[in-house]
DNA sequence: TATTGTCTTCAAAAATACTTGAACAAAATG
DNA sequence: CATTTTGTTCAAGTATTTTTGAAGACAATA
């Protein structure tokens, strides 16, 4: 424990976290250029990653002490991954704190992006494309053929996003050789 | 050309240039979501979102004065759109000035989207799990055991990423029941 | 080859996004 | 119920990304 005798009352956190391994290091590394390739900040992928590689689910102030990031960024980290599905409570015996550990099908994290960050843009750009073509109404025949065949274009493009969920969600979820022990939640996937 | 009598040259931009209609200012902003969503600039969407909207291939200037952005953010958003695969130039006839025209097949606009943005990450990530094996190596055993399942997991993950782009490409191209048309590069799509 | 038109580059400015930490809320403990 | 423990919120600070515009490169014309 640090210095202070007497009246001063130096605090002093007492980092009783294990810094991480190498292979973690570069794992988590991992995991921060995944999530920037999605859009998500560092810390995000910072969270993740070390709950990815850690042996057991670690606490709040694990994942503080082991990132060394704020404790803001861990909660707002957490919150967005437990929203998508990537991290999950465990409720531990003789503990207050939550535990949090991450969640390993692939299936299942796609299926919480693609729910939460993805369909959303869908289906708003579907009424959005409704709007537009009210707005083709409004304008001269010449115009207009363009405008509506521009317009059919882009619907298609919709259309076919759409279709093209279930087609991904379907050879993540499919193929699986092993997708008992993945259904229970345990390693593999 | 500009007035300008005698000694004191008082350039002004003559914008000679349409301004938006309603329609196009509605899907230019369509664009300018997806673009975000995929994590590329306000410009790139606006750029591309006008040269789809427009009857004929636009000239450097004509994306300028429509989209009122600077010379530097559409010469950028250009050659990133062009290294895309999105827009391609179109040499006219009496003019030195290049003509933009925007791609519109969804195949070979995702195509280049992955080949370019997507593809080297996946392969790079290929690389990085090797090293991390290596460093893996370096544990106790009793770690290793625990860090070698998660990087078979993780590899696991790239495999069926690698299988899955060959699929998505197959759907939006498969499926198309007006092909030929598309592939002449006319309309559609 | 001088000039003009067209596009590119890149350092600095502006706009965004992310992180921090102190103040706060909620709930368990004594 | 006062205190402590645990986690959240959010305004302000920091960092990153995007845009701007002036200087410059390149090539076509005169």
């Amino acid at each position: 424990m640090p210095h202070s005798m007497t009246q001063e009352i130096t605090e002093e956190v007492v980092s009783t976290g294990r810094s991480l391994a190498a292979w973690e290091t570069a794992t988590i590394e991992v995991f921060v250029r995944a999530a920037a390739l999605i859009g998500f900040p560092r810390s995000i992928g910072e969270i993740y990653g070390v709950l990815f590689c850690a042996a057991q689910a670690l606490t709040f102030d694990d994942l503080v002490e082991r990132l060394r990031i704020s404790r803001g960024s861990v909660s707002q980290g957490l919150k967005l991954l437990r929203q998508l599905g990537a991290v999950r409570v465990q409720y531990v015996v003789g503990s207050r704190k939550d535990h949090f550990e991450p969640e390993l099908s692939m299936k299942r994290l796609v299926s919480g992006f693609v729910r939460d960050q993805f369909t959303p843009h869908l289906e708003s750009g579907a009424s959005r494309l409704e709007q537009i073509e009210a707005l083709i109404e409004e304008e001269d025949s010449a115009v207009q053929e363009h405008a509506a065949a521009r317009i059919s274009t882009l619907r298609s493009w919709q259309t076919r996003t759409v279709r093209l969920v279930p087609v991904v969600m379907a050879v993540l979820g499919g193929s699986n050789l092993l997708s008992d022990a993945e259904e229970s939640g345990r390693e593999v996937v």
